[in-house]
DNA sequence: AATGAATGAGAATTCATTCAT
DNA sequence: AATGAATGAATTCTCATTCAT
């Protein structure tokens, strides 16, 4: 937006400046990150203000430029933190055999962390909604790959394509879902909820929803 | 978030300042809309200046404060176009009679002018996805309360809540699959709005699939 | 303060654009200098725009364009009404015997008619007080060269210079205590005007407080 | 200067932004206050602007921000400033058995440093004689406390309410008088200080003339 | 003449980023 | 490394004045 700026803007990957060797800096990246989650959270990407950031996680404005060098850069590492977790988290819930549950329970194994993760994370979304900046298209891809391998996973037989379409499409439903659901009174939030599992199982029905045969 | 809004959360409406009483100054004002609508294609809401739309309007910046009091009365008036030319598109294309059309048909009817007007506005998008301003959630109430009319019409049976429910999760999902498709090469963007149809028509054939029966 | 007006900034008097030859404009222009009184009155000069002055006039921001050149030129021609209206309210009430008063009761002669001015002009006040402009220059010294006249005429002894002198210590008390008076509940009012003519008198008994002696 | 203050009277006093908490901070408030004090001098509170004022503190318009929200602040400080050192002038000079001198004298040694001060602090005015904002409203009230103080000293049988309504009206004729006479050439401004003094004194001997009798 | 839309310089304010300490 | 003051481009919005109708 400022001129001074463009010329970084929307560039590849901005590279955090150094790598935090010590436990301190670590800790410090880790509040920051923490903060720069609640404020997405609350403003959005772009009214985020680095002042707002610095302040939240107990820390100088100039430490933060210590190790992000602008904004994008501390959304681009909070992406790759939600990307982590996330992996972790299915990780954990996720082991291969569960890949030959019926869909419907196979879908609640990945759904229910899921709203956990991103009702806790509430950043995850402002970071997901949006594709203007290299961090969103990032993590964006991050999680398209993530979905399209638990399908692989559980479809041995689709194409990569295949996989990936799916994904697309049943994260495309999900983010835009998921967001009303956990921002309504608990009764509505079950309504959609129900709905958001019904449209994915009756889109994966006729394309996952065979299980791997035990051999 | 959605459901619990009620009329008075937020801003009020901004009103427009000046009605346009010459026909030039509805020139203008179109001119106004048709560079916001560019621009917040672009850049979105939140990026979007006000000195941008009145460059791109071919407007000294003083002619669109004289219409517009700020950024969010243009966004305003400009969803109120949206959705007024959005009401026009399905009157000529959705005569009573269509409710009777096979759902797949049906749906035809209703997404090919919806793919078409939106690749035109290619800014709708941009205000229709975002919840923060007045001018979003009145877009969003005014587009889900279209859709479930168009139900109402086809499943006579149905509740308004249902009706209510079923729009907003169709168009969450068009929300975050026709962007990607419109933006997407062509190839790929015909894989998307296919799934995207089967999708609909897999979440909607057991809501509204029946169709009325002639008398 | 913007550039391209800077030219007529602080010019000499700035002569009204035409002198309204048909009643229709003379109604006009005393409508807008009617509205500058209230705008100035509650805003200040600076404040007062143009555009609420002639919103106020029932006119077009281009009518008030049509008979001053600019907002100086406006508050020129409302600092000669006001003068007009004083010269005229004193020819009423100050016959030259009048000077043969005791200066207390002469005093009153004075006092009352202006403030009752005041409070119903209350633009006049915002026009005297300040230095900046050429019609607060012109106004201010109008009054001033009123003043000195009414005390040459009571005490012809009196240089001209003497005259001046006094008048501006006069006005300089009035203009400070008079608006404050006129501000003030009905208690404090009577307080302050109370102290306002003991000071006039005190300091005016030794200088003016003899009276011309009949022939 | 920053000191915390107990709630003040009535509406929202802006509290400066940041305590400046290095030296070089104090440095730029003090800059940025003069520079502020020159500009309204020059073209009043409402004219002033920001810039103009960032611009002769040699300091970057964001600095001045960094210390003071807005002008209103700007404001405000200076006038606590003004006060200030009104207190510690008066202190310097005003011990408590000068309350004993004669009327003339004792206006003398309030008078001659108060006209130093103001014709070195060319602002005070411009803060002064207006009673719009709150910084103005402050500052006419502290000096109006200062003045009634100075009143009580000398003669301890008035009522409080007395001295707040002797002090209210010399210091109106002197705000009046003394821009006035500052603003003249020296034979001027010395027959203006003259009348100035000679009101004064008329106004004050029956108030205060009589001094404190030595015990 | 009257009208009111058009113009654009300029004001206030914000905030990403840099840099001295 | 940490801090937080400094910087200034960019943004929103206002309003005196002009000009086409």
């Amino acid at each position: 937006m400022f001129v001074k700026r463009k010329e970084q803007e929307m560039s590849e990957r901005v590279a955090p400046r150094r790598i935090p060797q010590r436990a301190n800096g670590e800790r410090r990246v880790a509040a920051i990150l923490d903060a720069a989650d609640e404020v997405f959270a609350e403003v959005g990407y772009e009214a985020a203000t680095m002042t707002e950031i610095a302040s939240r996680a107990h820390t100088a404005i100039g430490s933060v430029y210590q190790f992000f060098p602008n904004k994008e850069a501390v959304a681009q590492a909070l992406g790759d933190r939600y990307l982590e977790r996330l992996h972790a988290l299915h990780d954990m819930v996720l082991a291969p055999r569960d890949a030959r549950l019926p869909l419907s329970e196979w879908l609640d194994y990945i759904l229910d962390p899921l709203l956990d993760f991103e009702s806790r994370q509430a950043g995850f979304h402002a970071l997901l909604s949006g594709v203007k900046t290299q961090a969103m298209i990032t993590l964006n891809a991050g999680v398209k790959e993530r979905v399209a391998t638990l399908f692989a996973i559980r479809a041995p037989a689709l194409t990569a394509e295949q996989c990936q379409l799916y994904a697309l499409v049943c994260i495309e439903i999900a983010k835009g879902l998921v967001p009303i659901a956990l921002g309504s009174e608990p009764e509505q939030r079950q309504s959609i909820l129900a709905e958001l599992k019904s449209v994915l199982i009756a889109y994966l029905e006729p394309r996952i929803g065979a299980t791997v045969p035990d051999e």
